[in-house]
This record gives structure tokens, sequence and C-alpha cells, in this order.
DNA sequence: TTGCTTGTTTAGATCGATCTAAATTCGCCT
DNA sequence: AGGCGAATTTAGATCGATCTAAACAAGCAA
């Protein structure tokens, strides 16, 4: 019935050479000879062997293998973040162990463990929403080689690659100010990250910065077919504001096709800003999002660079990459009169 | 420097018991005394113990793993697809190896090699464009179990969880029928894939069978900023087609887009049919676009499960889930007098 | 006491590939 | 022929966890 695994004791007999020899032609060594490489690489063949990597990592070796773990994959922020990863550690033969920790400390915990277990030689780690400091420091202490991309925790303990939410926010801000703005609202999701905590104290900051009036945070959840109530949360405020910025794209065109639902246009009736410049919103009926671009394919690439980095030299000082935003005006922002 | 790793039998003898028991207790027998338990338990937390699971798969374990190809992320059909695999195979204990494809059938076969080598139990694979068949022929013979979803190739080979592009098509045309469109085209990727096929197959067949007039097709790149140039295509067609059927949601989104940048309204002076329905066409600016839903989730869900059910009975029939599509009419299709 | 459960623990072999150190073959020179 | 170095090949130990079969302990009945 289940027929045994083909293993190199039987290619080597096969081939009429040692075990040792086929390990060789296996792994491409330049000390075997070129007959004896042939014949032992069309038995590979023949039989369809297939090297078993956990025999070889208890020999030492690598396993080649990277674990990557990020909240979720609801948008294509997320995907194009782990497309750049594994653009990246594909070149360096690598590849990914991707999981998803639905913003869930402690199943992002039993992941990291599991990813131990199968000896991923480093972590990509996007931490979930409410991420304690011991699983950052625990992770230190483990020797595991650790990349945090775009949220973090225990700032400093490990490499970083993200975004510069201070930019972002301030540029928005600007953009809206000089558009004769002077009663903004931010619509923001519910949550314990380093992310939004960063993006509402500057919000705040940068408000007070340019004697502008902060009128309030609006929180909505993360699902798309949510996000369209923010309208009605906005509308409510008191003093009603004339612009809002969101904490991402969705919540942006949420937020648009609120207005629209209630015969209001983007631009003059409120001047809207989006975060993040995912693709779909150049597509589609016209408003075009004037959103915060901020590169998650860029970003994933440089998170994998630091962790091959990283790989090479484990000693070196953690290191930040910080790939910076960029404000896209495109048509849901309008003057201000 | 580089300090060993922690294994069992530094955990047996902190622990003061054999191997064997610590390995008991690691795996969460009911052999062992409680108070052994507790004691091995409190080393193994002490000692940050990780077992290997390389040495594990050794003596036959099951890694646990299922290997996920798919050919890239760029929109969310994908990774809602791919959520619906990991959120099932979580249940059963089940780790995810993600690699993309590319589309590429050689980068594909050197995948799968990678995800053998790794003791992948099963496959799910959602085939490159132009996956030859003695990819799936060799995987057949080689004893993994595999599914394939959304696109296949070799037909019955394997199990295999998708949609019914057949009706998707047909019930696309007979909409616009019904709101009597008379002149369609056919708005496609490239490529060569089992569902392009079907669906441009199906689309003729059901053009004739109603008596309407298929006005051609036009072919546009995968590319997000691509799409709108499908716009100019059509219009230019001879004659000239009153509606048109789009491969997917970004195409259609797309011309939506070339459409409006000529001065031109969806659904009055071209109808549009979409399909995936992706979960941004809910929001932003009207109108909403008229697609088929196809539920990647669901059928993600659905492969997981096919596979699971083949590594309890790897003897089995190949079995075929089909999730059966959706048309959602919504404001992008109007009357055609 | 001995014998027999039942419950708990363990020594030792084993999985498949790799590595070291040593053996073997080959070609070529004296 | 014999000897030498280079090129190839190989026997055997080894990695860490698991499994088998057997040992051991405690409790109880006869």
């Amino acid at each position: 019935m289940m027929e045994r695994r083909v293993t190199l004791k039987d290619v080597a007999r096969a081939a009429g050479v040692s075990r040792a020899t086929a390990s060789l032609v296996v792994r491409g060594s330049e000390l075997v000879a070129e007959q004896t490489r042939k014949k032992v690489e069309q038995v590979i063949a023949e039989l369809d062997y297939v090297p078993h990597s956990g025999a070889a990592r208890l020999r030492g070796q690598k396993s080649r293998t990277i674990g990557v773990i990020i909240p979720n994959l609801v948008n294509t922020f997320f995907s194009e973040f782990v497309e750049g990863i594994e653009a990246t550690l594909d070149t360096t033969g690598h590849l990914v162990m991707l999981a998803s920790s639905r913003d869930d400390p402690e199943r992002q915990a039993g992941l990291i463990r599991r990813l131990r277990e199968h000896d991923a030689e480093g972590l990509i780690l996007f931490p979930a929403d409410g991420t304690p400091p011991e699983t950052v420091l625990q992770l230190a202490r483990s020797n595991l080689p650790v990349v945090q991309a775009m949220r973090h925790v225990g700032k400093g303990l490990t490499d970083f690659a993200g975004s510069d939410p201070v930019r972002a926010v301030r540029e928005s801000v600007r953009h809206l100010s000089d558009l004769g703005h002077r009663r903004i609202a931010y619509v923001s999701l519910a949550g314990d990250t380093s992310t939004r905590t960063e993006r509402l104290t500057s919000f705040d900051h940068h408000m007070q910065a340019m004697g502008l009036e902060n009128v309030g945070i609006v929180e909505v959840p993360l699902a798309w077919d949510g996000s369209p109530q923010s309208a009605g949360l906005l509308l409510d405020l008191d003093p009603r504001p004339t612009a809002a910025i969101c904490f991402n794209d969705i919540l942006a065109s949420g937020l648009l096709r609120g207005l629209y639902d209630r015969g209001l246009t983007p631009g003059r009736d409120l001047s809207v800003v989006g975060h993040d410049n995912l693709s779909f919103i150049d597509l589609g009926a016209p408003p075009r999002l004037t959103t915060v671009q901020v590169f998650p394919r860029q970003i994933g690439m440089k998170a994998a660079e630091l962790l091959i980095r990283r790989l090479a030299d484990p000693g070196a000082a953690p290191r930040a990459e910080i790939v910076p935003p960029l404000l896209r005006v495109r048509e849901t922002t309008g003057r201000c009169d």
C-alpha cells in the first residue's frame, strides 16, 4: 500500500555507488567525477528521489525557510507586502511559510513556536494587534533572527522596516490646511497597534502645531462592509468637520460610499484623505481618492533584505529601514471656503 | 557564540528523567504521572525547549504542513482564497507554506519539489498559466495528496475545488440579453489557463444559443494600470458592442475608468459586467459594478476540506467541489434600446 | 511470602542525510 | 616497476526525537 520513501540509500544502490557519493551529487559538489554524476542524476530522475530535508537539518543544514506572520490578508496592502518579501527571499533561495495571526497575540505566539519547530531561519513579523512586549523579548532572546515590519513592539529590540506614520499624517494635515480646512476629524480602526497610536498622536500634534481644530476621532471596525457608517458618525460631530483623514483606503472608500448614499459629494461637501494608495482606487468611477502612498511591496522587500543581512551577521546592531510615504493629491480633497 | 540548541536530552537531564519520558510529556501522552509531567513541563519552559520537527519527521511523524501554490497575490481574490484555506487547515493544526508561482510553470515545478523536500503532507495547487499536464501527472504518481483549485490541468486526475465558469458566463450573457443587448464583446486576459478557455468557449456558445452577436474578444494584460485601455479597444470594434463582459473585476473597473475618461457613462453608453465580486467594488463612488460573485474564500475552504479528506483516505476517487457563482446585478448594466 | 495487575519509566535501536577521515584509483614521472 | 600526488570514493559516526519491548514499582490477593 503505502510504499516506502525513496532514500539516498536506494539511489546509491541503484547507481552502484556509496551513499556518501550520492549525497555529494545531490548537493552538486565538485568532488565527484563527471561520469558518476551523470549516472547518479539519471537514477535520481528515474526513482523520483526527493531529499528528506528533516534528515539534512539534523546534521546542521539550514532549512532555507523563513516564517512570515501577518495579521490578515483582507486587503492588497498585505498581499503586496508579502509579495515583496517573497520576491526578495526568492533571490536567496528561501521559501516563505506564511501564517496569519488574525490579530490575535495568543495565536501569534503559537505560530511563532511552530515556525521555530520547523526550523525557520528567520522571522518577519507584522505584529498582531495587542502583541505583548514579552513576545518580542523572548524572540530576541531565542536567537531567532527577527525583523518587525509595519508595526513594532519593543522599539529597537529588533530590525524594523516600515513607513513613517508621522510624516504621512503631517502631509495629510498640511494638504488640508493648505486648502483652507480648519476643522478636521480622523477616521480610525479600533485596536492597539503602534501604527494607530503613532498616527493618532501625530494627528493631534500636527493639528495643534498648525493651529487647526481636531474635531474628533471616529472609530469603525476593519471590515469591507462596515466602513460606510463612518459618514454618519462624521456628519454628527459637533462642530462638523470639513475634512476627514482616514486610517486606510478601505475606510476612505467606505466613507466616500457613505457620502454618496447621503447625496453628498466628496471634495466639496467633505474632503477625504486616505492612506495606503491601494491599487483599486485608480480604477472605477471618479473621483479618485486623495491618499498617502506607502509602498508596501518595497517595505516587504526592505524587511527581507534586513533579514538576509541579519542571517549573514547575527550580531549586528538592530537597524530600521523607513520607506517615506508620499501624498498623492487627487480628487476627493477640495478648497474649503 | 552560537550556543547549542536545547534538545530533549537536555530537558531529560535537567528534569531527572529519561529522554523517552521527556518525549512523552512533550507529546502530551497519558502514560506519564502527573508529578513527572509537571516537573518536565517546568523545565521545558525554563530552558525554552523547542522540539526539532526534522528529527521527529525522521521517525515518521507528520509535518503538519500543507503547501499552497498560487499564481500571484495581486488581488484580493487570491488572498481571500488563501484565507479560506488557512482558516480551514487551522482547525486540523496544519500550517500553510505559501508560495507564488508567478504564473511560471518552471518556477512552479521548483516550488513543488521544495515543498516535497519539506515534507508537506499535501498540496493545494492553483496551477500556473501554461502548466503542462506532466506536472500534474507526476504529482499524481508521487503519492502526494493534491487538490487543484480554481484552474485545473489534467481534469479528473486530482481533487478539484472551483467555481463554474460556464454558469458564470451564461448568467452574464442572459442578463445582458434580457436587457435587450444583442452585440456583446468579451474582455479577457491573455494566457493559457483552463478558466480562460472555458469562459471564452462558453461565451461563444451561449451567445450563439441565445441568437446574439459575439463582436469580439479584447485582450489586456493583468495589471492594475493597464486595464483602462480596454475601453478604447472595445469602442473601436466594428460593429460596436453595447455591452462587455469582463474576465474579472479589475478589468471591469479599468474599463469603467476608461469610459469615464472618454466622457461615457457605464450602463448607458456601454453596459459592463465583471467577475469575482471583489470587496472594493461596493465602496467608493457609484455606480456599483454588476458582476458575478465567486466566493473565493469558500472555494479555498472547500479545497482545504478536500485535502483533509484525502489525507484521511488517500485511495478515494477524485472529487470535484463546485461553488456556484452568483450574478449580482447592480448599476453598470442597463437597458439597450 | 509469591504471583499478578496496573501504572510508570527507560535502554537502545532506528529514521535519512551529512561529515570526517581514511581508503582507493588513476595518471604520470622517474 | 615503483612511487607520488591528485582526484574520487567510501565506511562509519552522528544529528534529535520516537518507538518497541522490556524493566521496574506499587498494590493487592492468595
